[in-house]
DNA sequence: TGCATGAATGTAACCGGTTACATTTTGCTG
DNA sequence: CAGCAAAATGTAACCGGTTACATTCATGCA
């Protein structure tokens, strides 16, 4: 390997001179740094980037924990994440976690291992619970969101927008409103269910529970979940889904049960993945700006590595959108 | 920070008698063990893994350069990866390219200069071309592989698949089928078009040109061209699509000229991603083990990387299966 | 010419582990 | 108990850059 002494040798020049004209060129006299760059372009030189880290203790790079990348939404935020990142010289490390806790806090581990200069968490969980009075390493919370974020968060308003769709939903003659959630215990999940309950309740409409059905976010559940809502004796005239995942496995088994969408049965989704538009019917759903996510993580993120940053607590509430499209209709 | 010369200190015992605890546990005696162990406990000490990987020149960690992280199949294929990379100890540095061969060979970069020990390519172009003589870094050419690969590559038999596609649509009594591509470059549509004629071949058939359209494997492309199919004087009773994104934008473009799936054209995929079952209709397609391409490229990977391996012309061929669903009916 | 000043360059310590080699300790045998 | 091998531990070089500080060199002015 080629490293930096060679190339000093071969300039004529020390170590320190060579460090110098690649780095800050402007002190170096021009002859010298010609015959410097010279010699780097002869060697075919390449700084090792393991040893200007281990200098200067920042590895440039960030830690990613995703729940599942197979979900389209998370991939946009990823892809978002990772422009930002590229932007201001950082590379990502992507971990898929499946939303195990005991994989995020060995990832975590490594930011305390300086592998990473930060973490950008996509769950609701904080990986550096356990971490016993130390100062606790940069990290930003993104998209599922703590109630009480030890850091800078980046979200929705979860709960304006689930009102959006079911006010919607209540403004084409609705009443019996199904609901698919994600997992019990998150956070969006509840916030959602919030929106949805303060809709009904300005409605004057008491919400019924028995009409609530968990899913996974994944469209297996979706599917499920509608086919437990249509065995009902009296099934809803609607579906809100909490992502549109599910909302298209949803419609999948209405369409199973030879009920149409939306004239038998409207349904609406949440996220306005790619397919949203071009399924059949077209989801009507909210639409939220999923790279925009990964960019401000990262931005947030890099203003506390880079120290630029006294307060922990800046939070950024996403602007949503609700896109009507052809898969609500009026109550039939 | 608490370094290995702090625990030392702490222990009574030297740097080396701290490595080898955490390192070789069983050539320390007891005694001595139990010490250190006691003081990287009450110091909180976690190896600095920049210094690890500085000595050890190794920084486990892969390189994983993707067109889109927003395909769905590309998606999956990341998981894979990301799941036996971390099985094997490494890390994934993921860079979404968007193609750009110049961000490419940039990435690339991070093996030469040490930030990661391997690279894995998910698309049919060297980074390493400009390496003047140098010796090639570890790589790997997984789903879109070049047709002279310099390293191990993990691919499907894309013309058999297509091949199958194509018979299955000739069996229903199809003879003017559609073709919406892929970029035209690409080794991959080059192959699936191969496959298309050999089946039209074997059938007796000529095929017409004029019914190949480009996409850019997104809804929208395959939206697009759909479109320009359906305007011809005469237009094909079938369309098979390179990837299911597309075939899931000519679905919708095909339902809004008022035409139905399969009645009055059928439609045919390619990957099976998640929503290929879940559509309506639900589309025939090519299943590929997505998840188990991104395993094998790592395995393949670090085969060289550990030196296990002396042969860079390990290529793997993975099998497909053609998943016939609603999409694709008789002939009108 | 001598000296002050600043520019250019060199020297070597340093980051935090790992490990070859040196040294000390332990345990066993005769 | 001497003597020796093996086990345990210590010392310090090393990985490849960066940079504080030291040194050399060039320039301008009196």
């Amino acid at each position: 390997m080629t490293n930096i002494r060679k190339v000093a040798e071969l300039a004529g020049v020390s170590v320190a001179t060579v460090s110098r004209t690649l780095k800050t060129p402007d002190i170096v006299s021009p002859g010298t740094r010609d015959r410097v760059l010279a010699a780097v372009e002869q060697a075919g030189y390449r700084p090792n980037l393991m040893a200007v880290q281990f200098r200067s203790q920042r590895t440039r790079n960030l830690v990613v924990l995703v729940p599942t990348i197979a979900n389209t939404f998370f991939a946009r935020v990823i892809g978002g994440i990772q422009e930002m990142a590229q932007r201001r010289g950082y590379g990502i490390l992507l971990c898929n976690t499946l939303g195990d806790e005991r994989a995020e806090r060995a990832y975590a581990g490594m930011v305390s291992t300086r592998q990473a200069d930060g973490l950008i968490q996509l769950r609701a969980y904080d990986p550096f619970t356990a971490s016993n009075g130390k100062t606790r390493p940069p990290m930003v919370n993104a998209c599922e969101v703590l109630d009480a974020a030890p850091c800078p968060t980046v979200k929705l308003d979860n709960r304006a927008a689930a009102r959006a769709v079911t006010e919607h939903l209540l403004a084409l003659g609705h009443r019996r409103i199904g609901m698919i959630k994600g997992p019990r215990n998150s956070p969006l999940t509840r916030d959602r269910l919030l929106g949805f309950q303060d809709a009904l309740a300005a409605a004057g409409l008491t919400p019924d529970e028995s009409l609530w059905c968990p899913g996974d976010f994944t469209p297996p559940s979706g599917h499920r979940a509608a086919g437990d809502l249509l065995s009902r004796a009296d099934p809803p005239t609607a579906i809100f889904c909490e992502n549109d995942e599910m909302a298209m496995g949803a419609m999948r088994r209405i369409r199973e049960s030879g009920l149409r969408v939306p004239d038998d049965i409207s349904v609406a989704g949440f996220d306005d993945i790619a397919f949203a538009s071009f399924c059949d019917p077209s989801l009507t759903t909210i639409a939220q700006p999923a790279e925009e996510f990964g960019r401000e993580a990262v931005s947030l993120l890099l203003d506390i590595i880079d120290d630029r940053d006294d307060a922990a607590d800046k939070h950024r509430i996403m602007p949503f959108e609700l896109v009507v499209r052809e898969s609500t209709g009026p109550v039939n």
